[in-house]
RNA sequence: UCCUCAAUAGCUCAGUUGGUUAGAGCACCUGACUGUUAAUCAGGGGGUCGCAGGUUCAAGUCCUGCUUGGGGAGCCA
């Protein structure tokens, strides 16, 4: 007797050995179909999106047991492994003893065997792991994550841990979601009727972090080359499809990168990911593709097969001015590009992932490193056909002046920053970087539509249910 | 936050110019069927029409406000 076995191996080419031998399942019924003389039963364990047939022969087994076993059910199943007779799958197992973990009751059980809309399953996110579309996106979501890891270890970069909780507010990113212990009830205020921070658990103010690059600097200009992954917290009230409050980031940084390096490691990057997916992550695809997304596997090998296209943000308004598209948002030098104009470029001109650099300084960040021309910095988004700006990041400014002086331009606090500008002082060095958006990849990879449909527990404005 | 569309059975939706007892498919329950594949076939139960006001002899239907959700925009990853 083999314990426990689990569906996704039992249904590998590789299964032999096993085959007429008694072995033990588990896992959560999709569906009971049969009639008096015999009970079809799909068993899914979440190790792979099949399911596995159990087959019991009716009168083998009370009728109130079998009454039980409905849609939602968990059971551990004891049977022999056979070749099975049906045509929708190679194998079965023929049972030979039911126990019932958990009842689902029909009655409010709230998963059907019948598809049900994102919108519905996103209000029972609880419960929406169970189907075949989220339990494909979960394991489509560790599979990148793990890749991603591997990705960056096996070319020699260090894993670094950045702080989630922050003492600056100069990062630029946006609204921040601040962090205290003080009594929002009793606050206590200094002289000239401010909260007294001071009081505060930190004793200063403090914020959940909306990046880790600039602590991700630090570990470049001295590791050479990190990478950071974990969540990061925007408290904008951004009401979209591909903006989350709480979501999860992927920011490498590296010294001595320059811009076309930058640009190398993000393209070299996304396609391994896109590969690793393709390669590790059939079945789950596959589904993805037939019920969601007809083109999805033939966009991945699209984008997998082609160079991204590298763009001069001047060429790229050149282009948009000779387009004749008629566009909402006027387009002149200095602008920053729209929605519109970003997926004409993507979607209608190159028809091909676009990497934009050296945009006008003033619609980017202070940390960017200037160009000669006085006009431009070193930046980069890289653009994806449907779901648009998936990276974005820079070679920094490693000139303590110039850095000062983007500072001083844009009026910035640097108070609580002047460990970021030490990088400057001592031993600076040319290096670049850049942020991936985690759930940005996932939209990708799967071909859902809604980020709040490939994050386990989606967290947006009024909503942290869960 | 702005624009726009929507909310009717457990789910997905239909519901005419305002008019009698609000419909369908799936799900659920009962039955039939000796191997099903989101099984099939027959029958049955199931509704505070998002919430609060208003117009009207009469409101699922028209008006106002609110709530929730979709799509688009901004912010961005």
């Amino acid at each position: 007797m083999i314990k426990h076995i689990e569906i996704a191996r039992l249904l590998k080419g590789d299964n032999e050995q096993l085959m007429g031998t008694s072995i033990e399942v588990k896992g959560w019924v999709r569906t009971k179909r049969g009639n008096k003389h015999v009970a079809f039963i799909a068993l899914n364990d979440g190790s792979t999106i099949n399911n596995l047939q159990v087959v019991a022969d009716v009168e083998r087994f009370d009728d109130e047991l079998l009454k039980r076993i409905t849609t939602g059910a968990c059971l551990h199943v004891t049977g022999k492994l056979v070749a099975s007779q049906g045509s929708g799958q190679s194998v079965e197992v023929q049972a030979e003893q039911i126990e019932i973990y958990g009842e689902a009751s029909p009655e409010d059980y709230p998963l059907q065997k019948k598809g049900h809309t994102p919108e519905f399953l996103r209000s029972i996110a609880h419960m929406r792991p169970r189907t075949n579309t989220y339990g494909a996106i979960l394991r489509l979501r560790h599979h990148m994550a793990f890749a991603i890891h591997k990705y960056y270890n096996d070319h020699g970069f260090f894993y670094l841990h950045t702080p989630l909780i922050t003492s600056s507010d100069a990062e630029g990113a946006g609204d921040m979601f601040h962090v205290t212990t003080l009594d929002l009830n009793h606050l206590p205020m200094t002289e000239e009727g401010k909260v007294d921070y001071e009081q505060d658990f930190f004793g200063k103010h403090t914020n959940l972090t909306v990046s880790g690059q600039l602590e991700g600097e630090l570990g470049a200009l001295s590791l050479g080359k990190i990478y950071t992954f974990g969540p990061t917290f925007r408290a904008e009230n951004s009401n979209t499809p591909r903006h989350l409050a709480e979501f999860w980031m992927i920011e490498p940084e590296m010294a001595f990168y320059e811009l076309e390096d930058n640009m190398d490691l993000a393209e070299d990057f996304l396609k391994y990911l896109i590969k690793y997916a393709i390669d590790n992550c059939e079945d789950d695809l596959k589904f993805m593709n037939d019920m969601w997304d007809k083109e999805l596997l033939d966009r991945l090998h699209f984008v997998l097969e082609h160079p991204f296209i590298r763009l001069p943000y001047t060429e790229a308004i050149d282009i948009l001015q000779k387009s004749g598209q008629k566009f909402e948002f006027p387009v002149y030098w200095g602008v920053d590009l729209q929605s519109e104009h970003e997926r004409y470029l993507v979607e209608k001109h190159f028809k091909c992932p676009v990497i934009l650099i050296d945009y006008p300084a003033e619609i980017k960040a202070f940390y960017m490193k200037q160009n000669d021309d006085g006009k431009t910095v070193r930046a980069m988004d890289v653009l994806f056909p449907k779901i648009g700006e998936i990276i974005g990041g820079s070679q920094r400014e490693e000139n303590y002046d110039k850095l000062m002086k983007a500072i001083t331009d844009r009026n910035i606090h640097m108070k609580d920053m002047w460990w970021y500008l030490d990088t400057r002082r001592w031993g600076t060095a040319p290096h670049s970087g850049f942020g991936l958006g985690f759930e940005r990849l996932m939209l990708f990879i799967t071909g859902m539509s809604n980020i709040r449909d490939v994050i386990p527990f989606p967290r947006t404005p009024k909503n942290a249910e869960f």
